[in-house]
Parts: C-alpha cells; structure tokens; sequence
DNA sequence: TAAAAATACTCCATAGGTATTTTAT
DNA sequence: ATAAAATACCTATGGAGTATTTTTA
C-alpha cells in the first residue's frame, strides 16, 4: 500500500467507475482493475462489488476510502515537513571556545553538532574565557562556549551569546562578568 | 513509500547501521542500501549521513524515523479494522413484506441493504400486513416490513420485529396493534 | 587495514500497456 | 446490445540477490 495506491482509492471512490478513474488517472482500465484486485489481495476482502453500471463500495471499501483521504494528507505533510527542514539551518556558525573546553569537550560537541545540523559549517576561535567574553561582545562570534564557575562552583559547559539589547559601550575595559555582558543560551552539566 | 519502507526506516534507526539492518530484515546489504537511496529520493532529502561506522540520522531521517512509528501503528489498526468489519454480518434475514412495500419499496431497500451488507442473503415472505404481524409474532422472520398509518396518517415504510420481552399468547386472534405484537425498528418517511 | 557502504551486474515480480472476452442490464 | 469489468499476454521498472570496489577512522 503506497501513496499512489490510496490515491487510487480515493478517485474510484469519487467516480464509482474503474474505467472513468483510469482515464482520471491516465492509465488504462486493465492496469487499473488488476491493481484493484492487487489492493484487495493486500486487505484479504472486497472493496468493491463490480456491476454493469459502475462498482459499489462495500462497507470496508467505504473504510478504506475514508482512510486513504487521512492517509493522503498525513504523507503530504511528512514530507513537505520533512523537506522544509532540509531548508533549514545551514551557513557558517562562529564560535569563541575557552582553551578548556576546546581540548576536552569541543570533538565530542560538534560531533553531536553535526549529527543534528550536517549542513552547518564551524569557525573557531579560540582564547581564554576573557577574550571568549571579547569576542562575543565585538559579534566576532555568533556563541561563545566556556567552562563556567559560579562562586567557585563548576557549573559545566556554559553557551554564552550577545543581548541583542545590550547596548554596547565604546570600548571594553573587561572587567565584566557572563551575567552581564553575554546572556547564557544553554548549559550541559556533566 | 509503502509499509516495508517505513518498517526499514524504523529498524535502521534502530540500529544505525545498514549491514545490521540488513540482517536484521533478511536481505542483503546492497539491496538495502539501494533502497534507503530510493527513500532519500522520494523525498527529496538526505535521511543518513554515511560514514565507516554506520549512519547518522539527518535532522529529516529523525523526523521520518519518528513518522515511521506513527505509520506502522496506523497502517496496522486500519488493516484490522477494515479486515473486522469484514467478518461482520452474514447470514441469511428473513423477512416478511407487505404486498405494498414489496411491490413498490423492495427492491429499492435490497439494493441499498446489499450494498451496506453484500453477504446477508434474503429470504422473503410476502402478504398483507397481518399476515407479516403473524409472521413475526411467530418468529417466521427475523424483520417484518409494513406500510404504516397511524390514525389514518401515513408513517411511511415501518420495520417490525419481535419484542423478546413480549410474552407470546397462546393463539394470535390477530387484533393486534403494532405497539403491543412488535416494536418498531425504524421508519422510513418518504 | 578493516568495517561499512556503494557500485555493478543479474534475476524476477509487479506496474503498466494493448487486444480481447465476459458479464449484467 | 452495450457499457463496464475481467482476462490474456507483453514490456519495463524496481526490489532482491552475489561479487566486488570505494571510503574513512
């Protein structure tokens, strides 16, 4: 049972007529009956009682009409979905990325990355977590990754991105701190 | 994309990897992998980055993956459901018609009742109206099938059967009333 | 270098076609 | 007698197989 399969069910439902849902189709009458016959195969029962004067649908056949109308938008859905993300995220993604994090967690990262986003492309930067808090202040960096303490605290991994409602003040003295110079995007503990 | 392919796409997120799919469904590597192409085809879009340790999943093949489930599920329920319908009502009904109904509404009731039900067979008793009354009273037919007044007030096509509740007297002197020998079953106005 | 996927072929089942026959009104 | 469906038979595409090559960690 393919998507052409319930298509076909569904115009011989509209014209109760194998001959008219062929030419519909633009196939010929017998290639139609057989594949009718094929579909019933596949259900083990009738779908239609054939007459002089067209087909009837038997109540399963009735079923089976309705279902093949669910079926049609649900498959159109899947793939318009599933194109649409392919359309998705795709460019070059900059990164700042601490020295620690870059030696020990970055691979794995982006690996991960990757799976989700294969058709993204990296740059990175890489420094201390001061010239990481740099970088995205000046958007030379789109996020940056650091290994965050709080108080001393490891806190894990910390994404860090520019607020866009930050003002920017003229020159960085530096002295700044993640809360409010960056916003954090996400966090992974580990 | 029929319900084989949707079993592949699940089983091969299962197990991330072609060969191990293709043992899985008992059939060759290559002939997997040339149908995992026709899905990406079909849909436009990568499902699986390749690679020497297996494949990952795209963003799409995800998405497809999880639809997979939710495919296999549906597919299943509507085979089962249209295939149970099928095993429904068959038999033969036995039916007793007035002179007028049979001669004027019958064959119109058969055709549509044939159409909802192609494997109950008829068999058809006919005379008057107290005559069927009798008829069901003694349990000669399973449906009587009247034209019916009531105060001299056209009800249209009235189906009768037996209430199984009603205590049946010893001898019919026939001076029944539809209300007290039958219950009505439904009405046909026209 | 080894595991996994891709490619190159061969074979067969099935969707499609044309010509014709059967069926039911 | 006629319209509709079924059948018979042919062709081509796609699914499945075996043997082999390519790829990449």
């Amino acid at each position: 049972m393919n998507e052409r399969d319930w298509h076909i069910l569904k115009v011989l439902h509209e014209h109760k007529n194998i001959t008219k849902t062929a030419q519909s189709l633009y196939i010929s009458q017998p290639s139609l009956t057989k594949r009718i016959q094929q579909i019933e195969k596949e259900f083990n029962l009738k779908i239609v009682e054939r007459g002089t004067r067209g087909v009837q649908f038997t109540p399963q056949g009735e079923y089976l009409a309705i279902c093949a109308d669910e079926m049609l938008i649900r498959l159109r859905q899947i793939k318009e979905t599933a194109f649409n993300m392919g359309q998705e995220i795709s460019g070059t993604l900059r990164l700042g990325v601490s020295n620690y994090i870059t030696l020990h967690k970055l691979p794995g990262l982006l690996k991960l990355f990757r799976e989700r986003f294969p058709k993204v492309d990296f740059h990175v930067t890489t420094g201390w977590s001061k010239e990481v808090l740099n970088l995205i202040y000046n958007e030379e960096v789109h996020v940056g990754i650091v290994r965050g303490t709080i108080n001393g605290q490891d806190q894990g991994i910390i994404f860090l991105r520019k607020r866009f409602v930050l003002l920017p003040r003229k020159k960085s003295k530096s002295k700044t701190c993640l809360s409010c110079r960056g916003s954090i995007m996400g966090q992974m503990l580990f």
